[in-house]
DNA sequence: TATTAAATATGATATTTATCAGTTTTTTCT
DNA sequence: AGAAAAAACTGATAAATATCATATTTAATA
């Protein structure tokens, strides 16, 4: 192979960029893009960046997961978003001029591209369907976000865990054995929801008893997502 | 008298808007605004607009307060935002096109304007100032919901009390005596904070037994903020 | 101002959740 | 493969919080 094919892939050629506000640029604008940005390698484990870390750019992810938190006071993280392929991170801090207060870490191997902040910020001022896009993804998010600080203040830790439950079943592609498509720690889990580790597992090992899923090492097979539903309603 | 001043009042002129995205409005497009809009008194306990409505435009603050909440799976209210002069509401559901997923009620009489969609959103699709600006404010507002989540899901309720206390004493105007500025019923702060009433209720006792704040009637002093920060932060 | 309703307050108790301690299982690394 | 480390699990207990019941105070209004 005479070289990165990875490296020097095209924006305007990138699949992925269909699903992100990217995808109203221009022809011209993406190439000007293609052209200055650059290509990452993240493996499992590894921070795409930290808390307090000027990123000056975004990031498309191409392929792989990776969970972004926050620090609370009393040292323990909050997962606040899981992102993956085909999303956007980085336009928050970017836009406002402001070192992250987020940190993100890949759960699997990544691949991603980094936009330097200069060529957005040009694009965002010159093409009112890109700014427009960007607007309505932000307006999305902060509902979104409402809902999450409705649901962490009123509900139980076991509503929460059903929820994150059926989150995560629906939002990620599952495995071939049909259990969740994203192996989360149980500790990653109970930083989802905002509870104890011991407190995630016990409750999991009850949604098992119960027959709400299963679980094996690892993977988890969602059974009875309507029952879920049921317990994330409180009945 | 022989006109309504207040309804008749000129944007161009109102110094409300100079703390909102308005203020990067060019004079052209304010004078246009201002021959649109419409002025509105909302009476202390009245709703200004309720969750599932489409409100077709943004509120402008001209004087008052409200609170925004948002109704949970178990029937209990939460307490989102805290909205005054000065501050715009609406261009969230205006930018998605949605119907408000949010209920606003005035926590005393207020005076508000209101902007059609239609002009707001030409405005963000010509004006790139105006259009950055509102994306600042969203980049902002999602950092600062951020926040809230990892507080809602990692502190105590006390933790969390602190820390309202706090906030409503600094950034609302105090009242002569020095109490906070804003008069909310024990439920309203208990559905801030997001737990039961009677639990709001004690622990405010309980921070007036430690001389933390002072409480007569419906007014509240904040006496010892260093000690309620370190509440706050575990200690 | 008398009456009623709403808000605040307090006690008793049940439930939920965290913490600590320890065991077993799985993963990682040499 | 075997040792070490990390993750998953379980039990006992403490702490936090919700719920229910009821009393008292304050506000609303006829």
């Amino acid at each position: 192979m005479l070289q990165n094919s990875e490296g020097h892939s095209k924006c305007e050629q990138c699949i992925v960029r269909q699903f992100n506000s990217l995808k109203s640029l221009t022809k011209n604008e993406l190439v000007r893009i293609s052209g200055c940005k650059t290509s990452k390698i993240i493996k499992k484990g590894e921070p795409l960046f930290q808390e307090g870390e000027h990123i000056n750019g975004i990031f498309c992810i191409k392929d792989g997961l990776c969970k972004v938190s926050k620090m609370s006071d009393n040292g323990r993280d909050q997962i606040i978003h899981l992102i993956r392929k085909g999303d956007i991170i980085g336009e928050r801090s970017l836009i406002n001029d402001e070192v992250s207060n987020l940190k993100a870490v890949a759960v699997n191997d990544m691949e991603v591209c980094f936009i330097p902040k200069e060529e957005i910020i040009r694009d965002l001022q010159n093409n009112s369907n890109f700014s427009m896009d960007m607007l309505k993804k932000m307006a999305s998010s902060l509902k979104n976000a409402d809902n999450v600080i409705v649901d962490m203040a009123q509900k139980t830790v076991k509503q929460r865990l059903a929820d994150t439950l059926i989150f995560l079943d629906e939002k990620f592609e599952k495995t071939e054995e049909g259990s969740i498509g994203i192996s989360l720690t149980r500790e990653d889990i109970a930083n989802i929801i905002g509870t104890a580790t011991e407190s995630a597992i016990r409750l999991l090992s009850d949604f098992k008893k119960k027959k709400l899923i299963n679980l094996k090492g690892k993977q988890i097979f969602v059974l009875n997502i309507p029952e879920l539903q049921q317990i994330s309603q409180g009945f």
